[in-house]
RNA sequence: CGGGACGUAGCUCAGCCUGGUCAGAGCGCCGCGUUUGGGACGCGGAAGCCGGAGGUUCGAAUCCUCUCGUCCCGACCA
């Protein structure tokens, strides 16, 4: 019996992991270049979906797109004393270029604030230029000691938004929104809740304000920073001198935002859905909505089945959806289901003479109940409108994975008081989504990830996490205003 | 960057300790035939200068040094 066995998440979580992603032909190890990956087509198709939906929800809110140099000259970055100190260790630098030694040395951008400044100083002088609402879809490059495919490499794909306002108040707005922007985005496209939240001033962004983030929960119990909402304050404004004038004819800094999400959302894809048999995608994110694998014993069959197959295919197409008719010679079924279930596709449709007969196909969900003799259910969907019963099937695939994820984050979400217990919940390598209360200092913060490896992942913001109630902090006794959100993170 | 493991065919690995018919297996791939409603079978075939560079030796996949890369743990990480 030849198999392809994506070892169980039960097994080795991280090995699960990387099999999902080889089997599903998403991406690999460059190999050849330290820490860098190669996003093949079927991953990469999911990104360009996650860029489609993500790029009109920022055109929704009035945002541009615009490219800048990958290269950054070093002088730059050295201008926000706090960004250069947060991001030089993991800073590649070109320093020749055209059989030349440069005189001022580039880096490989790890994140655009500085050029962008830049830039910003030239183009804003009024408030009428303001609030400028720019956005990238760009690669960067941070020299991570330690990668993981998707998750953290040395290049990675993002965008990132920067913009200037005339007010604090309104730039707060504007993180506000974003990060909604991108919490709706994991709710209604990937099908992933999230926690929104603040970072600790440990967690911060180098040379920011304020960070907000989103928290995803992953199917191990550990939280995966999905996106981030910075609050710049006018710290670029005055490294870069970005100054406008008001209407009263007084200068002032603007006011500064940045927020970014990047390839790592694959990963936080394939961690919160996926199961044994390989990747698990949320319709609204599929490349391939749904595969025809059509059935047959002799030639005679096969003509009338391939054809019928192909005629569905195209009706479904109409419809919006990507089909692919599997009609390739000398594979059986069932290694076709396999194949077309390792790589995600949510709806399988088998046609067979007995179909054809009874005017029906048989369906099959990426996810399925088992029958009693073990084996997933499949359900018959009368030929006649199609179209109809597969997107119905599609939207209530895309809103159980939702609500499957959701339930087994609240699952394993839980309020702890008792150190002991909270000590116990991180204890050999585990991990779950612990609201508990938190005195607010970093040398606390520090004792407790020392202790147990668990991080403050953020502090809810409103509607998010346990209504806000006095405690006591779980390490130190001292009083806390509400309990902050603990997690095991990547 | 510290500790550990590893790198041999597209993939997973055996061989290395005890240098010399060790260039091997399974899967995958190609061809032909029989099959086809949950991972088919038979026969035939292609495919690797053993990660790279040095060194030891009459002789290196095997021993030594360096180097590149991967995985795990840690540190680091908007």
């Amino acid at each position: 019996m030849a198999q392809v066995k994506i070892t169980p998440r039960s097994d080795d979580y991280s090995r699960w992991y990387q099999d999902v992603i080889a089997y599903a032909e998403l991406a690999e190890q460059a190999g050849v270049v330290k820490g860098c990956m190669v996003i093949r087509p079927h991953g990469f198709a999911i990104w360009e979906k996650i860029q489609a939906d993500m790029d009109a929800r920022f055109k929704a809110t009035g945002h541009k797109n615009a490219s800048f140099p990958m290269l950054i000259p070093m002088s730059f970055l050295e201008k926000e004393a706090e960004h250069v100190e947060g991001f030089a260790p993991e800073l590649a630098i070109v320093t020749h270029a055209g059989g030349k030694e440069l005189e001022e040395k580039y880096c490989i951008r790890p994140t655009s604030e500085t050029i962008i400044g830049h830039f910003f100083s030239k183009w804003i002088d009024s408030y009428r230029d303001l609030p400028m609402l720019l956005n990238q879809w760009c690669n960067v490059m941070r020299w991570e000691l330690r990668t993981r495919i998707f998750l953290r490499t040395s290049e990675f794909l993002w965008q990132e938004g920067h913009t200037a306002h005339a007010t604090h108040e309104e730039s707060k707005e504007e993180v506000h929104r974003m990060l909604q922007v991108y919490a709706d985005f994991c709710k209604e496209t990937m099908a992933m809740p999230v926690v929104c939240g603040t970072k600790s001033a440990h967690e911060r962004f180098a040379g920011a304000l304020d960070t907000l983030c989103i928290e995803a929960y992953m199917q191990d119990g550990k939280a995966l920073q999905s996106g981030t909402s910075h609050d710049l304050g006018q710290n670029f404004g005055k490294a870069f001198d970005v100054m406008f004038q008001d209407q009263d004819g007084k200068r002032d800094y603007v006011w500064q935002t940045s927020w970014g999400t990047s390839t790592r959302l694959v990963g936080a894809l394939i961690m919160a859905h996926s199961d044994d048999d390989g990747l698990v995608l949320p319709p609204k994110l599929a490349p391939i909505h749904v595969a025809i694998v059509p059935i047959y014993r002799k030639d005679e069959e096969k003509e009338a089945v391939v054809t019928e197959a192909k005629r569905i295919a195209e009706e479904l197409r109409a419809d919006g959806l990507t089909v692919e008719v599997d009609d390739r010679e000398g594979i059986k079924p069932g290694a076709k289901y396999y194949e077309w279930e390792r790589k995600g596709v949510p709806l399988r449709l088998e046609i067979g003479p007995r179909d054809l007969e009874s005017k029906t196909v048989m369906s099959k969900l990426r996810v399925a109940e088992l029958d009693e003799r073990g084996r997933p259910q499949k359900v018959a969907l009368p030929i006649e409108d199609i179209g109809v019963h597969v997107g119905r099937l599609l939207d209530e695939f895309q809103e159980f994975l939702y609500e499957r994820a959701l339930a087994l984050r609240e699952e394993n979400t839980v309020s702890i008081d008792s150190w002991e217990e909270f000590v116990a919940t991180f204890a050999d390598g585990k991990s779950k989504f612990v609201y508990a209360h938190w005195d607010g200092t970093e040398a606390t913060e520090l004792a407790i990830k020392d202790a147990t490896k668990a991080t403050i992942r953020c502090v809810p913001l409103p509607g998010h996490g346990p209504a806000p109630e006095p405690g006591k902090c779980i390490k130190s006794g001292e009083p806390s205003a509400q309990r902050v959100l603990f997690a095991r993170n990547y």
